[in-house]
DNA sequence: CTTAGGG
DNA sequence: CCCTAAG
C-alpha cells in the first residue's frame, strides 16, 4: 500500500524510525484497518475542533455569510471564497500573514482576530485546536450570544484574555499564516447555506448550558480538512440520510454531562462498553491496540495534502506537517501499555523536535522587533497523544468516527481553563497585568507556565454521549431489538483525559504531566488522552518554552482498558486442563481449548496457557506459599508429571504423537 | 491466529 | 490477565 510506504518513510523529509513489525498477515490486515481509523480520529478530531471554534467564531462575528457552499477544497478553494466574500475584518486577520502582525494587532479586531484565527488554523492539527480551547475556554459566557443552539462558550478566559494587554499575544505561531479561514468562508458559508441541519454536532459545552442549550455544530470534514486531490478525508455520513453523500457532515452529539434527560445517549454507554466487551473479545482488543500504536497511520494523508497543497499556499503544508508530527509523536508516546497511564510516558526528545520545528514555522520577526513591551508567546500545538476507543470489531466506520469524535468532543467540553503559572504560583487575578505579575521579565518567562484545567464541571456529572440515532444504525437496531445484544454497539464512552505538556521549543523545557481526566462515571471509560504540548514563547531573543502545566485532575481515570474481569479457574476446569494437556501436550493450546473449554467462552487458549503455567509454578512450590483456590494435590501432581513429561518430549516436534494421550507415568496419569 | 514468554 | 514477538 502507498499508504502504508508513506507512513513508514516519514513525511516531510522526516524519516520515521522504522518500525519493524510482525509479517504477521493478521497484524497487517489489522493495520490496514486501522488505518482508516486512524485517520478518521484524527480528523473527526480535528473536524470536532475546527467546528467547535469555527462555530463560536462565526456565533460571535455575526456574519452575513452568504456564499455558496464551499467546494471543499481546502486549499484554494477557501481561500478564494474567503477573498471573494472580501469580509474586511477576516481577511485583516487572516491575511495578514504575519504572525507578529496579526497577534498584535490591537483592539477589538485583534481579539477578534484572535479568536479567528485559532480557528482558522484548525484542519491541520487539532492540537491546535484544542489548545485554542484551552485558550478560549469553552464555556463562557460569551457563548451565550451564539445564534442557534450553540452554547459554546469562551468564557473566562476569554474574559482574560482580552483584559490584559498582552493576550492576544498569546497566538499561536500559525495564526498569522493560516492560508486560509475555511471556517470563516467556506464552512461558515456552507453552514448557512445548508442551514446546519443533518449532522451535527452537538456538544454541551458546559452543563449549565448543557442542559439547555444543546450546541449544534455542524461539521464538515471534509470543509475542513480537504484537499480534493489526494487527501480524502473520510466523511462520516450519517449512514441513514445520507448514505449516497460521500461528505457530509459529522454528527455527533455529546450529551450534556449534568442531566441526564439531555443526553440521549447517556443510557447506553454504560450498557454499551459491556455489551461489546464480551463479544469479540479478541476482535476489540486488536482495535484497541490498533488504534492506539497507528495514529502516525493518518500521516499520509496529511502527507498528501501536503503536496496537494503545494500550489501556492505554503501553509497548509506546515500545518501539515505539524499535524503529522504529532501524530508522529503520539505513535510514539502509544505504544505504553496501556493500563499505565500512558500519557505520562516521557515524550521523546523528536517529539519535541517535531513541535519545535512547527514552531520554527512562525515568524521570527515576531522575536524581535515588537511592540516594546508587549509578550508574546505561542502556543505551539496540542497533540492527541492517545485515544482510546473501544468499539466492536463489527462497528461500522462511522461509528468508530464517531466514537473519537465524542472522546474529543468530551474533552472539549469538558470546558478547559488555562491557568498561569508564574514562578511556580498560580496567577489567580485575571485582571493584573502582565506587567504586575512579572510576565514581562525574561526571567520569569522561563518559569511561566500555563495550566489547562478542566472545567469545575468535568469530574462532576457524567459526560453523556449522545449519540443521534440517525447516524446508528447500529444503534436503530439495537433499539429495535434490545434483547439481542448487538454486538454492534457502536458508540463508545470515553473518558477523556487531557495532558499538557510543554514543549520546548529550541531550548529546554519543563516537562510536566498531569492528565485531566473526565471521567464519564457510569459510562465507561475509554480514554482520550490528549495532551497537550507546547507553549512556546517567543519573546525577543530567547525562546523559551513554557510549561503548560497540566492541571491534575482529581478525577482520576480507572483504568484506560479494563482488564476483563478475573475469573479463578475452579478445579473442574483444572482438571479438564489438566486432563487435556496430559494428552495433547503443552504447546497445542488451541486444541486444548477447543477439547475441554470449547464452551468457554472467557477462556481463551491463552488464558489455559497461562493457566497451565501458574499450575506449573503452583505445582513446585510448597503448599504453604500457594495462594488462593487450593487445587487439589492430585491434580498438581499431575500437572507436574504432565509438565515434566511434556518436557521431555517436545510434544509439538512430534506430530503424530501429539494425540496420542501419553504414558506419563501411567500410575500417576489417571486420565481415562 | 497461535505460541511462547515476560510482565 | 495483559502484551508482544514471532511463527
Amino acid at each position: 500500500m502507498v499508504l502504508k510506504k508513506r507512513i513508514e518513510y516519514g513525511f516531510g523529509g522526516y524519516r520515521l524510525p522504522v518500525i519493524p513489525r510482525g509479517p504477521r498477515s493478521v497484524r497487517r490486515r489489522g493495520a490496514q484497518k486501522v488505518e482508516d481509523s486512524q485517520i478518521c480520529a484524527f480528523e473527526l478530531l480535528a473536524a470536532v475542533a475546527g467546528k467547535l471554534l469555527q462555530e463560536s467564531e462565526s456565533s460571535a462575528s455575526s456574519n452575513a455569510a452568504e456564499g455558496k457552499v464551499s467546494s471543499g477544497i481546502y486549499s484554494d478553494g477557501i481561500k478564494q471564497e474567503q477573498l471573494e466574500e472580501g469580509e474586511a475584518l477576516r481577511s485583516e486577520c487572516i491575511d495578514q500573514g504575519s504572525f507578529v502582525e496579526s497577534a498584535i494587532a490591537s483592539g477589538l479586531a485583534a481579539q477578534k482576530c484572535n479568536l479567528k484565527s485559532t480557528s482558522r488554523e484548525f484542519p491541520h492539527s487539532i492540537y491546535d485546536k484544542i489548545l485554542e480551547g484551552t485558550l478560549i475556554n469553552f464555556r463562557s459566557d460569551f457563548s451565550k450570544k451564539v445564534g442557534h443552539d450553540l452554547k459554546l462558550g469562551v468564557p473566562d478566559n476569554k474574559k482574560a484574555v482580552e483584559k490584559s494587554p498582552c493576550k492576544v499575544e498569546a497566538v499561536s505561531p500559525n495564526y498569522g499564516e493560516s492560508c486560509d479561514d475555511y471556517i470563516d468562508g467556506g464552512i461558515e458559508r456552507q453552514l448557512d447555506a445548508e442551514g446546519n441541519h443533518n449532522r451535527n454536532v452537538d456538544l454541551t459545552v458546559d452543563n449549565t448550558y448543557s442542559s439547555k442549550y444543546p450546541m449544534e455544530i455542524c461539521v464538515d470534514i471534509h470543509q475542513l480538512i480537504n484537499s480534493d486531490t489526494s487527501v480524502q478525508l473520510p466523511s462520516y455520513r450519517d449512514s441513514v440520510a445520507n448514505a449516497s453523500f460521500p461528505r457530509h457532515r459529522n454528527n455527533v452529539k455529546v450529551g450534556s454531562r449534568d442531566d441526564g434527560k439531555n443526553s440521549i445517549g447517556c443510557n447506553r454507554p454504560s450498557s454499551k462498553i459491556r455489551a461489546f466487551r464480551p463479544q469479540p473479545r479478541i476482535g476489540h482488543q486488536r482495535m484497541r491496540k490498533l488504534l492506539t500504536s497507528k495514529y502516525w497511520k493518518l500521516a499520509p494523508k496529511l502527507k498528501d495534502c501536503e503536496f496537494s497543497n503545494n500550489d501556492g499556499c505554503m501553509k497548509p503544508i506546515s500545518r501539515c506537517r505539524k499535524a503529522l508530527y504529532t501524530s508522529e509523536r503520539i505513535q510514539r508516546e502509544v505504544p505504553f501499555k496501556k493500563r499505565k497511564l500512558c500519557y505520562h510516558s516521557s515524550t521523546p526528545a523528536h517529539d519535541l523536535e517535531g513541535s519545535s520545528e512547527s514552531i520554527s514555522n512562525s515568524p521570527k520577526k515576531g522575536v524581535y522587533g515588537d511592540k516594546i513591551g508587549s509578550v508574546k508567546f505561542s502556543i505551539k500545538s496540542f497533540k492527541v497523544p492517545e485515544l482510546y476507543v473501544e468499539v466492536p470489531v463489527t462497528a461500522t466506520v462511522g461509528s468508530l468516527k464517531r466514537t473519537v469524535m465524542d472522546a474529543v468532543t468530551a474533552i472539549l467540553e469538558s470546558g478547559l481553563h488555562v491557568g498561569v503559572i508564574v514562578q511556580g504560583k498560580k496567577v489567580k487575578d485575571d485582571n493584573k497585568t502582565l506587567q504586575q505579575t512579572g510576565i514581562c521579565h525574561t526571567d520569569v518567562l522561563d518559569t511561566l507556565g500555563f495550566t489547562l484545567e478542566p472545567g469545575s464541571a468535568i469530574a462532576l456529572p457524567s459526560l453523556s454521549l449522545k449519540d443521534p440515532p440517525i447516524l446508528l444504525p447500529c444503534e436503530t437496531r439495537q433499539q429495535l431489538s434490545s434483547s439481542a445484544a448487538s454486538p454492534i454497539l457502536d458508540s463508545g464512552v470515553f473518558n477523556a483525559s487531557f495532558e499538557a505538556s510543554p514543549v520546548t521549543n529550541m531550548n529546554h523545557s519543563v516537562e510536566s504531566k498531569h492528565e485531566l481526566v473526565s471521567s464519564p462515571t457510569e459510562v465507561l471509560t475509554d480514554g482520550t488522552a490528549v495532551d497537550s504540548r507546547a507553549l512556546v514563547a517567543l519573546p525577543a531573543v530567547h525562546v523559551e518554552a513554557l510549561a503548560v502545566v497540566p492541571v491534575n485532575q482529581k478525577t482520576r481515570r480507572p483504568e484506560l482498558v479494563q482488564r476483563r474481569t478475573r475469573r479463578p479457574f475452579s478445579v473442574s476446569e483444572v482438571e479438564a486442563l489438566v486432563e487435556a494437556v496430559e494428552k495433547l501436550g503443552t504447546g497445542r493450546w488451541r486444541d486444548v481449548k477447543l477439547r475441554s473449554f470449547e464452551d468457554a467462552d472467557h477462556r481463551t487458549y491463552v488464558d489455559l496457557k497461562d493457566k497451565w503455567k501458574t499450575l506449573v509454578h503452583t505445582a513446585s512450590i510448597s503448599p504453604q506459599q500457594r495462594r488462593g483456590a487450593p487445587v487439589p494435590q492430585d491434580l498438581l501432581d499431575r500437572v507436574l508429571s504432565a509438565h515434566t513429561y511434556w518436557s521431555h518430549h517436545q510434544s509439538k516436534l512430534h506430530g503424530k504423537h501429539q494425540s496420542e494421550p501419553l504414558t506419563i507415568s501411567e500410575a500417576q496419569v489417571g486420565t481415562a
